[in-house]
This record gives structure tokens, sequence and C-alpha cells, in this order.
DNA sequence: TATGAATGAGTATTCATTCAT
DNA sequence: AATGAATGAATACTCATTCAT
């Protein structure tokens, strides 16, 4: 039914979605260097000058990469955050949403949080994070609730963003870290949690 | 007996070192496509041919930068284990000696522990990061002494590495967290780690 | 008749013309560089690829421009040439049609007398200039009836031409000649050429 | 003598003017899209990427071969000025010379009068023809002696100007005058500025 | 009749690297 | 020890053109 020649519009969203994809592999895979239009092209089996149909630059693709890893890790908290009523239960769930996406999207994670791309975003909206803010809106309610130890919830947040965005990281970036090491410390991590809430 | 035309070791270790911060410097101020034999030339005041009596290639060259990280960090590291015989005043030293080497010398950091650096490895050795072994040390010793709660001392030395990364780190990648959040969460990343030991 | 969906011959023509000015238009606005099938297709509201319905190459437009900007001036010519009886008037009416085309109509002006379009005519036809014979045919009339000074008509005639194309693209290509410059040497112009004409 | 890998400033010069004479070359040769860098690199012998060590920029080398077309025009004229006494004569001297350069060296002519090259002086000087006054001194000086026929030397100097640039360029833009008819119409010029000056 | 998708050849430019001196 | 000259391979991007529909 579908034809190489006239793209449904389905199409053109899933080959744009496969440019995107390849972009970010090749980002994980080889480093900022890597991602060149060229090889975004080979991976999708596209000629490099065919990419300008569906993206005026390369920075351009590389943005829309980062726009749509905020809008898929956004829905994610937000679904965690309302997965439960209990104030304690909500912090944790959204820890533990932030710790599987980033385990099972390491590239849009990556792009979100460890490529250094300011540069885009000197003539380019900086994209929302505001779905973030449930992790302090949680820890707010938990303060009132007297479920957590009392702080500035923004802090707090920071620091346990901090916590396992590190945590996440150590392997990625250190290759003397192994697997099993990252995945001992992902555990430590919910018990340090845990203590650093108790009110 | 140092001549203009016959460097003696030390002008050459000299001229070396130059090369390697002129690197480090255009990693942190360009990014890593700043980074080119002809800029780091540049900046020490050389052509760029020259840089090959030093180094044989580029990538030997930031291989080597990151070596004397390691070496400089691991350096800090010992110092800030030697500097005290209380268990637990050893980990808050080794963390606080951790966190200032992170502010304080933010190019060789971004060198160790946030460049992807991956590919450097699979044709020489991974730069050994034996000197973190004593936080690990330290744990075990205070987990000995009662002075922490019981666990895997490397478990927790990773968690506890990742949690300080995570927190050095965030404002780095991340645009949209400002710079007074970040001493903010740097505050309370502290009273994470004396929760987190708490026996 | 005339559908959508078939175009007539009469449309068919009228969306070549608009082809052909646009590329004209572009030609003059943007350089050379600016004639792109991309642009001219944007400018006449087609596809690119729909150009390609009108004209083979992008080749073939451009020499189908530059025929048709012979066809207009042609006409003008001959209509300068029997607009007088008096030997002396006519050739002064061909000077002035000659002005006044390149002065209403500098897209075909460029595309027939300043650009370098020798390539085109390699494989193609010699776009026909015979309408200029007139101003030949004139002055041997005139030499004949004693009105100007005797001489080779062709030479004349070439150098005449010479002196009128000359003045008018003297600011054109010129960036140091301003328009007012140009206007007074086009006055000065006539004056020579009536100076250079007496018997 | 003269080494491959060392060049002596003279030899530098030296190759600089080859690729400002092989530019010059094409872009008479084949038009403005012909003076592409690969093209002068094959016309000079060297890869494309060495130009770069000579010229900063494609456009700095185009300007850098106008500049040097207006300097040796300059020198024309100056001499030409100079070669005699008599007012009338250091008119006629003017036009021969400016002439002979027309035919003698069609590539720089090419590039100060009849390219289109604007758009280089947005960022750059706009090259002196502060000899092209000698042309302006001349006249007046003559029409002070009543040499010639009273007028705004400015004004009479352009239309003589554009009488010879119009002439010369003709057979340049105009495939359909041949070689034999553009030097009868040379001929002819002289006879016209004759007459045009004539008091 | 007109279009969207795709491509190949080409453009200016950059950069790591080599070689002779 | 240090340099200037030169190169090959790559990069982002453009454009005329084709093909299937």
């Amino acid at each position: 039914m579908t034809s190489t020649r006239n793209r449904s519009d389905g199409d053109k969203a899933k080959v744009r979605k496969a440019m995107l994809e390849a972009a970010g592999e090749l980002l994980v895979e080889r480093g900022y260097d890597g991602v060149t239009i060229t090889a975004i092209g080979q991976r999708v089996g596209f000629t490099a000058t065919n990419i300008y149909r569906y993206f005026e630059t390369k920075d351009d693709l590389i943005y829309a990469a980062i726009e749509e890893a905020f809008v898929e890790f956004g829905q994610r908290l937000e679904r965690a955050y309302h997965s439960s009523d209990d104030p304690l239960e909500r912090i944790l769930a959204l820890g533990r949403a932030y710790v599987a996406f980033a385990k099972d999207h390491p590239v849009p994670y990556e792009l979100m949080f460890v490529l250094k791309t300011d540069y885009l975003f000197t003539e380019r909206e900086v994209p929302s994070i505001d779905k973030l803010s449930y992790i302090v809106q949680a820890l707010g309610e938990a303060m009132a609730a007297g479920a957590v130890r009392q702080g500035n919830p923004q802090a707090m947040a920071n620091t346990l963003w901090g916590l396992l965005h590190g945590v996440i990281t150590l392997s990625a970036a250190m290759p003397f870290i192994d697997e099993q090491q990252r995945e001992e410390a992902l555990e430590e991590v919910f018990t340090v949690v845990n203590l650093s809430l108790k009110p």
C-alpha cells in the first residue's frame, strides 16, 4: 500500500523520527563529532541530501531530537506523579521513573542532560523542563504532610536530581565502572534517597 | 647549558604541559570541536606542526591530558585521606576534596568524568583511578569502626561518588540550572551525605 | 473549455512566460547565482519539478528568455525605424528607442547584451539580431541622402551601438558611478551622437 | 636554488599572482560560476586546500584580483597623462591607453568594469579609481585651453568613458559581433571622440 | 497537469597530518 | 627545535534533475 515515492504523512513522520533516532544513536556511540549528516543518512538508508527535506540544518535536527526527548521524558514524570496519592510514594515513583527512563532510553537522556548543547539555545527556545517541577511539587506536598524532612523543596529537588543523575552517568562517562557496579549503585541510591528524605 | 636551540628536558616538559593545558582550556571554552591542533599551537605560541614533535597524534595529546588529570586528582584524594585519623572525618575530607577539585579545576574534571573518551581507550590503557579506592578504603574502615552504617563499601562509594558527580555536573550540562541553585544543591549534598552515612 | 486540469495552449504560454519573467527578475535581483530552478518555481507558484514540463533544462529556460528578449527588442527597433521618413530623425529615433528599452526593460537588456551566455550557443542557434540591421540600414540611407557624414555604415552602426551600450552599462557594473552621473552622461551622449553624425 | 618546500617571499608572491590570474582566466572563460576554488587549484597545479594558505576566502581572492587590476590600470592612465604636454594629445593618449589595456588585458578589464561585484564591497573598501580622474583633469585643462568644446568635464569624461567601454565590451558580451567588426568599430570610435571634443 | 521524494555531483571550507628544510 | 608548504579526507549544504504517482 505504501509507495516509496509518495509518503503519507505518517510515513513522513516515521522517516523524520528515524532520522532523529539515528542522530541520537550516533551521538551516544561516537560522540558529538560522530553526528554527521552523512552518517545519519547512511543509518536511515537515505542520501545525506535527503535529510534536508526533513530538517533545515543539522542543528535543527539535533534540536528536534532534544525537544522530543523532553516531551517523552515529561510524560513519564507526569504519569509517575499521578500514579499514587501517598506523598512519599509519589516521590519514589518519580525517582524510579527517572532512573527507568535513563536506563531504557540512554540516548534521549544524554541528549537532555549530558550533552553540551547551550549553543543551540542562543537562537532557539530552551526546551521546557516544566515537567521536572513535579518533583519540586511532590516534595513540597510531602513536606507539608510531614512525610519528609523540612527544607527548601527546590534545592532538595535539585540535590535528589543530581544524586540520580550522577549515579546514572557514572558508567556512561567512566569506562572504569562496569555494569554490575552501576546496578549496585543504583540500588544503593534509593536507600540514600530514603534516608535523606526521612523527617 | 640551556640554549635556544636545544631545549633541556625540563623545557621540553614545560612545553608539553603548556600544550596539554591549552588543549584543556580550548575544550572547556569552545567545546570538543574547538580543540584543534592549530588552535592549540596558537595558544602555546608554536606552529601546529611543532606539536607533532611532542605528541604523535591529536588523540595522543588528549589522552595525555586525561592521564595527567588523573594524576593530579589522585594526589588530592591521597592528601585528603591522610589529612585526618578520624574515620568519618576522612570520608568527609575526601568528599570536600572531590568537590573542591571539580570547582577549581573544571577542565581536568571534565576530561576525566564528563567527556566521552571511550574511543581513546580501545588502543590505549584505561587511565588508572586507583586513587579513588581511597574512598572505598575509608568507607570500609569507617564501617569496621561503626562510624557509618554497614553495607558494601564499593557500592556505597560509587553511590557517594555519583551523588557528588551528579550535583557538580548538573549546572554544566543543564542551562536551566543557574549558579545559585547549584551552590545551594552543593550545600544540601553534604547533608545528604551525612544522613546516608549515619549508622 | 479551459479546465483546471487541462491547460489550453494560451494558458501554457502564459505559464511559460511567467517562468521566463521570473528567471529574468531573479537574474537582476540576485545575480547569476540567484537564478535557481527552485527560486523560479517559488516565484511562479509552482514546484521546481513542474518547470521541467515547460523547459527541458535550466539552460533551455535561460536561452528562451534571451530569445524572447531579442524578439521584443527587435519590435521596438522596427517601430522606431518606421516612425519617421526623415533619414536623420530615423537614426535618432532608433537611438532613443534603444536607450528607452534599456532603461525600461533592464532585465531583457542584460540578458541580451551583458550576460556572458556564450556557453549556451555552442549547442544552440545564436539568437538573431537581424532587427539591429535597421540601424545599419538607416545609416546607409542617411549617408546616401547626405544627411550624415560618409563612412562604413556597419562600422558606424557598431560604434553608435557601442556608444549607447557603454553609457547604459556604466553605472550597472560600476558601483562608483551614481545615478545622477549616469543621467547626465545619457544626455551628453546624444550630443556626441549628433556631432559624430554631422556630415 | 628554489626549493619546493620553502618558498621565498618572491616565490610566494608568484604563486599568489598565479592564483589571481587563474581566477581571472576562469572568470572570462567560464563566467562567474566557473570560478571555483577547485578549478583555480587545478589551473595553478595545487590542491584547492592550499589556496587557503594564500587567501582567507574565495571572495578575498576575487577582491584581490580586482584590486590588482585597478592598480595596474591606474598606472597606465598615469603614464598616458604624463606622456604629453599638449592638452588634446593628452586626452587622446588616455583614450588609447584605455583601449590598449582593455585589448591586452581583457581579464582585469572585465574584473573592473564588467563583473557585478558590488556584493564584495559591502564589507570591503571600494577599490580606488582615483586614477580615472586623470581623464576629468585632462578634459578640464583642455577646456581651459580652448582645445575642446566647453562643458562639464566630469559628465564629458563619463560619456567618453562610456563610449570606449561600450565599443570594447560589444564583442565580449555579444557573440554575434566578430573580431573584425570590433576592430573597425574601435577605429571609428576615435573619429567620434575627435568630433565630440572639437570646440 | 503537477507534485513529493530522492539523488548525484559539486561548492566552499576545515583539519589532522606529512615532508623537506 | 621549529617551520612553511602542501595535501587528503571529511563536513555541511545547494542545486539541477529524475522518477513514480
